[in-house]
DNA sequence: CCTTTATTTAACAATAATGTTAAACAATGG
DNA sequence: CCATTGTTTAACATTATTGTTAAATAAAGG
């Protein structure tokens, strides 16, 4: 898969977007900080991490007996680039023929 | 599930992500346009329509016999949106925590 | 060394996602 | 009306995802 899709794909579950949240809150945190307050195994949380970062969303390095999780910029930069690419599509909410749909579809039938 | 993660969700799979590339670039088409080319049955599209469509990244309106399928605005706007929101994470890619890892990473261990 | 702490991997069960074919619907044109 | 065209829904099989617990690994401390 490449990487945009990855990346889409590892943001769309729940728990792991609110642990990339909490990274750009919070910048570095050990796995155990990841874990807690999340009602969910630690094993499941080093999974979600696992994804993360093959997605290109986090990084690991290690320190001691643990591991010190941050936001990457790599995956992050494949959505801005592609957002930003199609940045006509959101911009100008305005046009013509989106306005024609919705109004065809909020017609009381 | 909230709007943002259903955006990405939808666009996590290739197909649905080409299919909306394809309307991003062709404007409206009828669903049998979106079937052909993709080697897949149209039930198949179809249902991909209809998970785009619950996202808020396609719309569409009835022409006769056929489904006119076209770009809709929210669920893009979702993501630019929070895309923009963290600008930081992806602009200024030479932020300090995230070079120390990657070179420490690229050491020959 | 041996135990404890921190985290990951393995094995497995439950659920969700995705494709297939067949049937259903709706508009169109004889 | 009836057959055709365009598209969706239903039923089903296959594969992927996600959580669980138990076992494995690795550093740290006594």
């Amino acid at each position: 898969m490449n990487t945009l899709l990855t990346a889409f794909s590892a943001l769309s579950d729940a728990t792991r977007f609110s642990i990339v949240e909490q990274l750009m809150q919070d910048g570095e945190l050990p796995a155990g900080d990841l874990i807690e307050g999340r009602g969910m195994s630690g094993a499941a949380i080093s999974r979600h991490l696992k994804v993360l970062r093959a997605a290109g969303l986090v990084q690991q390095r290690v320190q001691g007996s643990q591991r010190m999780y941050s936001i990457q910029t790599a995956g992050l930069r494949a959505i801005a680039e592609w957002t930003i690419s199609k940045r006509q599509f959101w911009e100008n909410s305005l046009d013509r023929l989106n306005d024609l749909i919705e109004r065809e579809n909020s017609w009381p039938n």
